[in-house]
DNA sequence: TTGTAGGCGTTATCAT
DNA sequence: ATGATAACGCCTACAA
């Protein structure tokens, strides 16, 4: 049985209140605050100052079922945990707050399912638009977003097939382009270590563009070691592991991302590996770290924070109802580091 | 002027329209979604059919107009840029999953005014809690919560003279005892690389503690070399040049965090000097990379899954009422690796 | 410039 | 077990 307290009532004040303690209408109340203009400064004045005198803040429910409109985008990503979307998602939430919308995150585990809940969870709550990760995702979830018409960008691909608006680069060409480089120094033994690729369509389509490159240069396909372990450090470590104890064993192993190619030259690192001696080792993405492990890593430099800004350029448009706004293709580059060097002398 | 739409209207369902689907009232729709067991088994599967059929999803505005509870929590962290809070805070959402609230993360940029409107954003929104970092915040910020009877619990700091609930551990005897290791070693030109003090408990509590360890061994605390520069990697490589500049130059550089150590880490590299050899350098959260770094860091290890799990737990139990949880301490403890070692034999 | 009043979508209280 | 109906806090025609 719970006890009854008997506390004061820690009661929310309301336009009412605000209404009451300056002598006016609750409707200008609400006209001080969301039309400033619209009201004498005489009045508004008195307003404002039972606002902070009662400490009064409009109740975001109530304001969207009125108004219907929140000034709140919402973005989901596969996962905060790395540095991966950190600096873009930054840039876009900048973006937006500039231009006096919120954001909300929600992320989704890299899993379509989930996904599906987040925008379900995201639009109840109010979302006017929502930027979405890549193009990989369940019927049902593009279904309710036409349904409902949420203004949506597709970040960090850029499909120009896809009808739908999207900021980004082209995964598959920037993979294939590092995989030439790859093979250019001599490296016909390649291995990768990739994000599951169901679902992913960022994953899916660098692992294309391996095969595209090797496809080119006369070399099979299907002799690439592959191994796919979820974005992680210590997965990526794990991953090379298996890849060493492969035979023939790889001389370059191509990460998906840079987070598993730090987790890969720290495991050879420990293993007494040399690289890029031995093994040569390349990431994607240009993440922080890239630059401060050693030895550094040669990568695909991805524009994340201009990624971020033109995201937010774009779904402000589109919730604007402004002229349809155009997917864009942002323009990707290898970074050359240390990690990635020539085949070494002694084939097997 | 705006031109006239002819699409149809993109209208979300509403309970009513479910309940017209279903041939029921919106009651037993409500009753349906929380509380299935209160609706007969034949009404419930036609009512549900018509959730399915139509993509109802409840409007979160209305419920939480009419329900005063959302199931939602809110945590402001002071960035999400680098990793420091990633791991506590993926930990303390998953807790929080698993008891089926939804977490609402806002980000105040190390700045409590902005720390100010996020809370009232927070509340405005519906969060019937909230998850702090420390203990430094406006006057107003507190008034606030207090007069609203919020659920907060502060994390990654523990006074236990503070009346507040909190749950992390003790900064500045962490940072002390670290202090003393790195004096063990011979080392008595200290300086750090700190975050700003102003507002952030936590950076102004390791910096005493290398104060207090300095004096218990009998060295005058304005000999430290201080520098304060906001947390990121490049910031941490520009403080460390700056030090190193110093006459005297320090032997033994401490850092508020491992994001400040790494960046230290990498100027040092680029500029020749031998971490070891000619210097130390510590860090502070043991994240990732620390491990990675060459050389790795010697740091001080934050039990940050546990603390993000039991912040959820605390937060839970005071917004259903249990008797009043307790503030926890977390023991921390040093990580040796490579990056601390003796004092250079040479002294000025 | 200001006030009045209806409605936004949901839950909860009462009946039935 | 189910149905009517009154809040919940705010915005916005429309009137004055």
């Amino acid at each position: 049985m719970q006890i009854r307290r008997e506390e004061k009532a820690p009661a929310a004040p309301t336009v009412e209140d605000v209404a009451r303690a300056a002598d006016v209408s609750t409707a200008t109340v609400s006209r001080c605050l969301n039309a400033p203009d619209r009201v004498s400064e005489r009045t508004r004045e008195r307003v404002m100052a039972a606002v902070r005198e009662l400490g009064y803040a409009p109740n975001f429910g109530a304001r969207a079922l009125a108004a219907k409109r929140t000034n709140t985008f919402g973005a989901i990503i596969p996962t905060m945990e790395n540095a991966i979307f950190a600096r873009g998602l930054q840039a876009f939430q900048e973006a937006l707050g500039q231009n006096g919308v919120t954001l909300l995150v929600a992320s989704s585990s890299y899993r379509p399912d989930l996904e599906e809940d987040q925008i379900r969870e995201l639009v109840a709550r109010g979302a006017d638009a929502l930027l979405l990760i890549g193009h990989d995702r369940t019927p049902a979830s593009y279904a309710f977003l036409e349904q409902r018409r949420i203004p949506v960008v597709h970040a960090w691909v850029h499909d120009p097939a896809s009808p739908r608006i999207s900021i980004g680069f082209d995964n598959r060409a920037a993979m294939k382009a590092l995989a030439h480089e790859v093979m250019a120094r001599g490296h016909d033994r390649l291995g990768v270590i990739t994000a599951a690729r169901e679902g992913n369509d960022r994953a899916r389509e660098r692992f294309a563009g391996i095969c595209d490159a090797m496809a080119e240069r006369g070399l099979d396909p299907a002799s690439l070691a592959v191994e796919e372990t979820p974005y992680s450090i210590p997965n990526g470590a794990e991953a090379f592991t298996r890849l060493m104890a492969r035979d023939p064993r790889p001389t370059a192993i191509l990460c998906g991302n840079d987070v598993l190619a730090v987790g890969a030259l720290g495991a050879a690192r420990k293993m007494g590996i040399d690289v890029p001696g031995s093994v040569s080792i390349t990431g994607f993405d240009d993440i922080e770290i890239a630059e401060i492990v050693q030895p550094s890593l040669t990568t695909v430099h991805v524009p994340h924070r201009e990624m971020g800004r033109r995201a937010a350029e774009l779904l402000l448009a589109l919730r604007n109802g402004d002229a349809a706004p155009q997917s864009v293709a942002l323009p990707t580059h290898i970074v050359w580091r240390d990690s990635l060097g020539p085949a070494p002398k002694t084939p097997a």
